[in-house]
DNA sequence: ACAAAAGTGTTATCAGTACACCCATGC
DNA sequence: GCATGGGTGTACTGATAACACTTTTGT
């Protein structure tokens, strides 16, 4: 396989990522610094979200799950290919412009934008090799590029999606509590939920399974663990054509 | 704007149409053929969706817009980006590679993909300069590139979005009876609706809006018509969240 | 024993499902 | 007046929404 880029094409990725403790949604970030100030006197040091180009032979998904890994070490996360940004003139900003002559690429670069799911904890932020770090959603640093709209446009994708699709489970540890699951929620969508009813319509579930475990380490009542089963979701979806507009 | 080609991104447009009259989702294929039978004495004569790369100056929707309005001498139809197809061996049939050297483009061509909707009766296909055809999702004929593979993914896309966003009033005309809107979600669906429930959940709804009319040169029994109102939908949308998993 | 968070119950209203016949119209 | 497709009603069951207190546990 030649590692020969595509001058015209990348890939970029949004992070998002569940913090159970601080009960906030966050995105993955990296600095973007250039230090020697140009001729202008134009200095960067904002926030990107991690991209790259494509390589000759190598599929898109390829790419953007090679490019997650560099980041976070991580593999076989929850995956989504959203939209894709090609406007003429996307890197048009002048910062954008001198970075992309310090980084010797194409101004009609095409983007094909991805998000990933985890929980904040699967990430190991010490010694990582591009300073990433975690912004809550609601209050994101700097951005570079058309990065911003980006991160907007996934987080809509992952709000629509969070109330039709099971997508919320790849935000939790395999083993959650039902409060995580309502915590959850309230954070993608910004709004409150009665406890009592949110409980009984997601233990009714059958693919919700409670197991014989307790939280541990808590300092206060343990809490009921759950799982989500992937394999009885389907089942249960498979006869289910709820016509919900 | 200069015309310049873009040689490795282009965009495919997967136009589907519904036919209110034969109750049947068609999709709007042209007919790719090379009649000069090359040294292996290979023949092309199937169909493919229409498609064409982008120009240089050009945002993606404006080049699928353009492309649409080729086809169909249409404006402002829904229009989903709905996902990019860019595998380095998407082109490799034989057919595809002989093909890619007569019109003279890269092999390694990353295509964004559409999709259109529309109610079939507002193209006319007479004279039409591709040669395009309606055919039924469920009885495509052969199909070039790899766009069945297209094809396919934006019907599954398609079939999801119906059950929860307003998207069927797209593929109908302005005025529709309760009928034809049961009929489209029976063919996007292919599954059989009770009518007496069907109509009692859809009328309900505050933005579907019965008029002062009635169907006209029909023979037998005329129905009420109803209208969609996307302004009276966003209100009700807005307030909310339902979590549907 | 106290603080903190987990967990629980009821009622009223609304939505979904299953099911079969009458009605209005054009011809 | 008849064939055709449009249009309707009921009973049952399950889901949602609004609402506040008790229980369990670690410290």
């Amino acid at each position: 396989m030649t590692l020969e880029k595509i001058p015209n094409i990348s890939v970029d990725c949004v992070v998002f990522g569940f913090d159970v403790i601080s009960k906030s949604l966050n995105v993955l970030l990296i600095n973007r610094r250039l230090n020697k100030p140009n001729k202008e006197n134009i200095i960067i040091d904002d926030y990107v979200l991690t991209g790259y180009h494509i390589y000759k032979n190598e599929t898109l998904d390829d790419a953007a799950s090679r490019v997650l890994n560099e980041l976070t070490g991580l593999h076989n996360l929850y995956k989504k290919q959203f939209k894709v940004f090609g406007n003429p003139n996307r890197l048009m900003n002048k910062k954008d412009i001198i970075w992309a002559e310090s980084e010797n690429f194409n101004l009609r670069t095409v983007t094909v934008a991805y998000y990933f799911l985890l929980p904040t904890h699967e990430v190991n932020l010490e010694e990582n090799p591009y300073n990433a770090n975690w912004f809550p959603i609601n209050n994101l640093p700097e951005l570079g590029f058309d990065h911003e709209k980006i991160i907007n446009e996934a987080y809509e994708d992952l709000k629509f999606k969070s109330l039709h699709e099971p997508i919320t489970f790849e935000l939790l540890p395999d083993k959650f509590t039902i409060k995580d699951l309502q915590d959850l929620y309230e954070s993608i969508l910004g709004i409150q939920i009665d406890n009592r009813n949110f409980r009984r319509k997601l233990i009714k579930k059958k693919y919700i399974i409670a197991l014989d475990e307790k939280q541990t380490g808590v300092s206060k009542k343990p809490a009921q663990l759950y799982m989500f089963s992937r394999d009885v979701y389907k089942k249960v979806y498979e006869k289910n054509f709820l016509i919900n507009i």
